[in-house]
DNA sequence: AAGCTCATTATGTCTATATATATAAGCAAT
DNA sequence: ATTGCTTATATATATAGACATAATGAGCTT
């Protein structure tokens, strides 16, 4: 089985090694050649060994260190990636037509518990959003979201009646910091009624903040309809 | 800002160019100049700047194109990546003591929906097991799983009291595919009584099933401890 | 036995160059 | 207009060789 050529690419490389792997030629734990001897087993160059085992590490198969070698990792910490569109792109994919709703627009000192969260002074303004996205005119998500407008003046202006905060900001301020949280919540009496269900429901959320250059952008809560699930392969 | 020097390596080049974009030199939408060109202004090779470029590409920053060129990404579709390591060891590093417990082990025949969703055949016998994982004696996860004998006979005689199904299995069957889903659910009698919370709780749950070369091999329901967030920062 | 020094070695990265491949765009034929 | 060919070009990948850097382990010292 994957009997090496000549002129494989990197990726048939890395296609051998794996399999090597899976079937215990290199067993957990067990240190591979070095990429000059693979290279010369694989009539190939080093580069070209040296992209494809570094793509494995960073896989999460395996481990390298300087003049120590590259090693079998026994549990494979895989890394599972999820990618996080934007909810319209999101529903747009599967078909469905896409509708949002401004629910409230409101601006208001900042609750403490926002005050902490996000590192602002107590009682700053902050804007407060709360938003609908539907999917074939289905509850999709419930958004409630805190702008703080200190690093963006324009957004108390901004007209968020026909399409989302997510959209604009989006577009205005690339962030370069991002904290995203996965958790349940339970569905309290507003989440329930706008996502088209009862109270108490187990409620799939993310949180998740932006700063950008170190200051507080922006905190947004995503409820998600009952039923929601993120999924991944690999 | 960001002048570029002489010797740059592809990790400055990826600041320089990530820095740009921040402050819109490129804006979303525009193309990049071409790695020859960048290659240039940088005084260093197209290889590097392939690299950086690659990189920030992999990364959700840039979409690239042969021919058409390179362009920065106006929503940026960033990825989000969880480690998903063992439970063991995700305790572990919190300085907690791990504990692990079976609560039962059973050879049954597969009920209806897991035959359905892991595709094998009404009937057929599977291993049951639920256990319970602590950290400093706190319940942090409850798993409900299911083992598929078929492809590992040896299953049936492995012994599951000490240490957990996710670690033998880890170590004896190298899984080739992978679907992770996560979700809210609500908390029944047994969930609720083992992470020992109230019955009808929203509980943070992941759901993991894997195949060996096509084959189903397990699935796992992972009930998490209530106040349970998987978080990551980008 | 414990600690220090230093040569060795495997990976990390850069340079320079070349070939391969996808594709946008223009042009020609239908 | 639509289809099909051609060409130019930007990225994708490969080769070859060099130096940088971290860490191991042997040998020496205390």
């Amino acid at each position: 089985m994957a009997a090496p050529r000549a002129n494989m690419s990197y990726r048939d490389i890395k296609q051998v090694v794996l399999d090597r792997i899976h079937n215990k030629i290199w067993a957990p734990d067990s240190l591979l050649p070095s990429e000059t001897d693979l290279a010369e087993e694989f009539s190939s160059t080093r580069t070209t060994v040296n992209r494809a085992l570094r793509e494995l590490a960073e896989e999460g198969y395996l481990e390298r260190k300087r003049k120590a070698g590259t090693r079998v990792l026994n549990a494979p910490v895989r890394k599972a990636q999820f990618s996080i569109p934007l909810v319209r792109d999101e529903i747009s994919e599967t078909g469905a037509e896409y509708r949002y709703a401004l629910v409230e627009r409101a601006v208001m000192p900042a609750p403490g518990w926002l005050s902490a969260r996000m590192n602002i002074p107590q009682g700053r303004d902050v804007l407060h959003l709360r938003c609908m996205h539907y999917a074939d005119n289905a509850p999709f998500q419930y958004e409630v979201r805190w702008i703080v407008p200190d690093s963006i003046p324009e957004v108390l202006t901004a007209d968020f009646s026909r399409s989302g905060p997510n959209d604009w900001l989006v577009q205005k301020v690339p962030f370069t910091n991002l904290e995203l949280s996965f958790l349940a919540t339970k569905a309290d009496q507003a989440v329930a009624e706008f996502l088209d269900t009862q109270a108490g429901d187990p409620i799939f959320t993310a949180e998740r903040i932006t700063w950008l250059r170190g200051q507080p952008v922006t905190l947004a809560k995503l409820f998600f309809a009952p039923g929601y699930r993120m999924t991944t392969h690999l």
